[in-house]
DNA sequence: GTACATGCAAATTGTTTGCAAGTAT
DNA sequence: ATACTTGCAAACAATTTGCATGTAC
């Protein structure tokens, strides 16, 4: 449970990556970090600040998640639905649910996760950036649902 | 390197998990296990095929590879720049370059993996049933041309 | 003979772009 | 003052759908 980030926080968060800090920029970004246990899509963001920003166009949104993913602020995950968003959370495993569809982030220690990167990076000639690891499956949920319907 | 399937392979293939065998469907099941090291995309088996079938419809395409990877038979993958498919390949490391957008498989003993695939469900109350690692950055190729111009 | 696959065109969804006006630094 | 952002509408690309015809079983 990471602690809200503050507005100030914020400011400096992108103050610190030279990016200017304007009112709509600022919402998204508080929106994002203040995901719990998963991502949201673009279109969630821009409903959720339809009722702050009545004028707010997708293109803002999709701009600005450029933006905050291309500096590192956020993490973009691409699923079978369309793109996911959501904070930078330490090495962890994503478990995308094919029933529901949510995402939640369960995370692992480094090392497991740095000792599969580094073996393969090496074997692949490949120099790393990212690292996205995603389990598809039933969660507690959709697998109570599924076993219950039949 | 698999050894190339047979025309007969594929029909048991397929008969196995009851579908039906048209020349389309062989044809698209057998460029997809042909796939060496990487992912295709819907868009590139068209093309391929387009010669063999002058009519073909991308809507063939685009079924066929559900089809089969709902059967099990191949793997779809979702990336930055949209879906991609191939060989249901042992544990594996995708390795998916941001500079010209190829993947790249490497195996990976099944040992890592299955325990993290473990660790995470049982945090995560989740019941699994499919495992995609991947990770971006810049294959060999990429890495040269870029440090050669900037 | 029946159920499923094909191919076409049109529709849908998610995302990007061009541009005029506004805002942060 | 300058560069960057916003919002709108239009453009786009990838994928899906409806339906008539054709093919596998």
């Amino acid at each position: 449970m990471p602690p809200p980030p503050s507005t100030r926080d914020l400011l400096g968060l992108l103050a610190a990556h030279g990016l200017p800090a304007t009112t709509q920029r600022l919402s998204l970004l508080s929106a994002l970090l203040s995901v719990d246990e998963g991502h949201v899509s673009a279109d969630d963001l821009y409903r959720d600040l339809s009722d702050q920003f009545p004028t707010l166009s997708r293109a803002t949104v999709y701009n600005n998640l450029a933006v905050l993913a291309a500096a590192g602020l956020i993490e973009k995950l691409d699923t079978h639905e369309g793109s996911r968003y959501g904070p930078v959370a330490s090495p962890h495993v994503n478990l995308v649910c094919t029933g529901c569809g949510r995402i939640k982030d369960v995370l692992i220690g480094d090392a497991a996760l740095d000792a599969l990167v580094q073996r393969a990076s090496r074997e692949g000639q490949f120099s790393a950036r990212a690292l996205s690891v995603s389990i598809s499956g039933l969660c507690a949920t959709c697998t109570a649902k599924a076993s219950a319907t039949g």
